[in-house]
DNA sequence: TCTATGTAGATGCAAATGCATTTATATGGA
DNA sequence: TCCATATAAATGCATTTGCATCTACATAGA
């Protein structure tokens, strides 16, 4: 076990990360229920799909995009078709799998999140930071991705 | 229902914001488990009352500090009352309360704990990060903090 | 004092999640 | 061709979470 000690620098950085995105998600979730609307989530999946468009996605395309497990994935898949907003067609080349694709009700379901979470990024980020100053922010973010890009 | 559309920065933000937030809490819950530690909420809540001393703190005073729900702080004292870790003690001028108080064997959970967590928190960020850049990002972040500071 | 209201904390029940495994199909050798 | 191994997706079961409520005590006002 090799211990290493992170710089204060690092462990107030890390501490100030988990609490707002913690909060960020929260105010968001509540805005969404207080809105009858399902979770974050539903949109995340929602909106990978409509990007997809007619072609669709497999289902173990979304988990790395929407960063949950593929038993996630599956069961999100099996409620969201539930609720008729994606429908599941049989690939013709690989017959364990299939492919989703987004509905019209799912298309509009999205469209109905996003006039409460891009409302609700408007009033977290965009009011709180300039444009420069978000643009510094992704960039920082972006070094700490998981895996690193490039080499 | 007013709609606002964020700025494309913002966007960005939050979605770099919201997938590099998650990619680290993964990681660092993964680490835990493979040392066979508990998760990171165990930490959160053992280190505040490390903080708070012999006075211990009471139930609800968690709620805030660890951002869980009342019944969350509830279930998991409960859980960490279970394996020893906290106290439970009456409160002399208020019979409906309790104080927690960390034990010994909580301490030194928290450092075995703190062992795989600060590495994670050096190895994430420590190692991708200058000090000045880890003080710029905690500084943009801090802007997003809710409720707002100050006025 | 009695009553109404407020606050601290716990909990029953339903829904969601994590883990391990299962089912079904694909693929690359021997 | 047959078998061993790999991949796609689903699922049984236990644990955790969310929601609503409940119990117990506190406090302020009539």
């Amino acid at each position: 076990m090799t211990k290493r000690s992170p710089s204060p620098e690092a462990v107030s950085a890390w501490a100030r990360l988990m609490r707002v995105s913690r909060q960020l998600v929260e105010k968001t979730e509540d805005a969404l229920k207080a809105g009858g609307l399902p979770p974050l989530a539903w949109y995340d999946v929602l909106h990978e799909l409509a990007e997809a468009g007619e072609s669709g996605l497999r289902p173990f395309e979304l988990i790395d995009r929407v960063l949950l497990a593929q038993y996630g994935v599956s069961r999100l898949l099996a409620r969201l078709e539930a609720e008729g907003l994606v429908e599941k067609l049989p690939v013709s080349d690989d017959g364990r799998g299939q492919t989703v694709r987004i509905t019209p009700n799912g298309r509009d379901m999205r469209r109905r999140i996003w006039a409460v979470y891009g409302t609700s990024i408007a009033e977290l980020m965009g009011d709180r930071l300039s444009a420069e100053e978000l643009k510094a922010l992704a960039a920082l973010l972006a070094r700490l991705r998981h895996p690193p890009v490039g080499t």
